[in-house]
DNA sequence: TTCAAACGCGAGCGATTGCTCGCAAAAATC
DNA sequence: GATTTTTGCGAGCAATCGCTCGCGTTTGAA
């Protein structure tokens, strides 16, 4: 059931989900009202509803917006290297660089991401976030180390995703001075990880 | 303003925290209502707050009784035995084997502790479980790598905790059939991130 | 046996939640 | 200019939340 959007509209929508990712940055997903969000975009509860059926519905549009933002900002971070001859430091910087920029540029993001008890509405909606990082490094691992079997590989990919997912919170809470050290722990445990599962 | 308690009064009090434990578990801690606790306790919400003020409050007592039965089990795995000197693998083996098996008999524990974004209130009342083990892992690697200096052993005891609570939640979540491959991941990461520090 | 304190109940209060509805203004379509 | 559709509003509904309160029952001490 599509509806016909002014250009007006789709401006609406995309300010909404700004109000949004501040919303769920600053409070986290559950005490982030709709009434609260609908209030930083500057419009009613009513025209909340207008553009969106429901505040999972949101978080779904903004979880899809976040998922186009980072398969843009993977693919140029890869343009054309070699993974599979990559040094495994430089593979570390070209991945884990660009993910951390992302999380602090994108506040709300975390709050979709990194969270291991997922409300189960909340679950499917940051789905296609987990989808898109558990298949760009399944590629990677593929590449890498090939002797993997499928299974393996597929747990060692939810591996490192959750490590990241976890570590994060730690660099993006860390005072300014303190972040390079957190960023470097990030990668001596990613690094470390994939080192033992090559030799 | 402490208040006599009959015998019944603090069974009643143990009951009610098995019951919020079992709430925590299969809801989570904010969509496990007080009411939810108090059915399940097979009391009146009324009397729930005859022994616990708030909410918060029953986490609290939940979590301290966590960390006394945690701490009980921690002493009993490491009974006179030679941290310094002992092997990588046993290592792991005294840590992790009994935690995991605390958090597969406790399912309620991880909804205290294994939440990156806890709300403040919760934060409160996880934090004698968070630096329990804080406390734990630091005295580990004070004895292991005595040359890393106080400002990384604690970034290190952080980073230590951090993965265990990420990856618990990969290990209790398994199939009975799975779980040694999770498990064996679980000490992977650790184990090479542990290695990484000394080398 | 008496009596204050502890235990126990459950309707319901005040606040908050996600969301709706009736209605008006603005824009697009004819 | 007439009509339809989209945009916009904000009071407020039904449900839920943590928690209270009035009142009755049980218990232990004197």
């Amino acid at each position: 059931m599509e509806r016909r959007r002014q250009a007006r509209g789709e401006r609406r929508m995309a300010e909404i989900l700004d109000a949004a990712a501040d919303a769920f940055a600053e409070l986290g997903y559950e005490k982030a009202s709709t009434n609260a969000i609908a209030a930083r975009a500057g419009i009613s509860p009513g025209s909340l509803y207008q553009f969106f059926p429901s505040k999972e519905a949101v978080a779904r549009a903004l979880a899809d917006r976040f998922v186009a933002d980072m398969t843009t900002a993977h693919a140029s971070a890869f343009g054309g290297a070699d993974v599979a001859e990559m040094d495994l430091g430089e593979l570390l910087d070209r991945v884990v660089d660009p993910l951390v920029a992302f999380n602090l540029a994108n506040p709300g993001f975390k709050a979709l991401f990194a969270r291991p008890d997922m409300p189960s509405a909340l679950a499917e909606s940051s789905q296609p976030i987990q989808a898109a990082m558990l298949g760009q490094v399944e590629a990677i691992l593929g590449a890498r180390t090939p002797g993997l079997a499928p299974a393996d590989r597929a747990r060692s990919a939810r591996v490192l995703v959750r490590i990241f997912q976890a570590m994060t919170p730690l660099v993006t809470a860390a005072a300014e001075e303190e972040r390079p050290a957190e960023i470097a722990e990030l990668k001596r445990v990613l690094g470390g990880y994939l080192t033992s599962l090559s030799g």
